[in-house]
DNA sequence: GGATTTGAAACTATAATAGTTACATTATGG
DNA sequence: CCATAATGTAACTATTATAGTTTCAAATCC
């Protein structure tokens, strides 16, 4: 997948699981759909695992489903899950003798905090099952 | 600077110039309280002044100067000239046999603007004056 | 017990970006 | 007019993050 997708590809897989309900996906189904390589989708689906969106089975026939009904998933859920940081980044380094620098993080984390603020309801707002309902019956 | 803290550095580089008002900040000086190459912040600038947020002066007490006043940049402004993508971004890959992976695209489309719908008016509130107005006079 | 799958470790490949070096061009001021 | 100092930019290297790959142990089904 492209660098900086990986919500994108998390909504993707996850759709892709909701609408297989009752079946377990494989990583390897899923992949083919992903056009990618099923060990990074299995990266990805463990991060979405330990935040409880999705089960997994091992052995043959193993694979996965959703932990709970899709319309309680919601893409705020899946974010958090696959993408650690904020939309954006602060800077590692900085002149500590200068006081503009000094006082930069303050100020930008106030600023970014304001954003995220609008942003992750809206992402509340939004479930695996809206998502779904946009697409055809299965895949 | 650490990668993907571009707007992050705009804003810093933005407010130390502002609170130079009338006078030139070379690249060098802004480099020290950044704590980068000069070289980096030309083109930070460049970028900056291509869109109109800055003026630059050639030769021997050149330098850069803010292009309109403090309180007529926003956020926004500084962010829509360094950082060309949105948010988040799209994978490159599909497998176009898959009706989900074929239709993700539009739907992510439409979860990505609304998100963005949000973000974007908080920058735009947001001014360089409002940011330099929470420090010390001078640097 | 053979087949199939997840989980994870270890490694390589790739891409984006920061940082560096170098230099032509432009301007100031004595 | 010449020394000085700055931008603008090209070309290159270094770094970092992440995707992709290979491999294999453990789990599960039939």
């Amino acid at each position: 997948m492209a660098p900086n997708s990986r919500f994108a590809v998390a909504v993707h897989v996850l759709t892709l699981i909701a609408l297989h309900k009752g079946e377990r996906l494989s990583s390897r189904e899923v992949a083919g759909s992903v056009a990618t390589n099923p060990v990074v989708i299995r990266r990805l689906l463990a991060q979405l695992s330990r935040a409880g969106i999705v089960a997994s089975a091992h052995g043959a026939l193993g694979g996965f489903t959703l932990a709970r009904p899709a319309s309680e998933i919601t893409l705020f859920d899946a974010y958090r899950a696959v993408e650690e940081g904020g939309f954006f980044a602060l800077p590692e380094k900085k002149n500590d003798k200068c006081p503009v620098a000094r006082r930069m993080k303050t100020i930008l984390d106030g600023v970014f905090a304001r954003v995220e603020s609008k942003v992750l309801p809206e992402l509340k707002r939004t479930t695996l099952a809206d998502v779904a309902r946009r697409l055809p019956g299965r895949a």
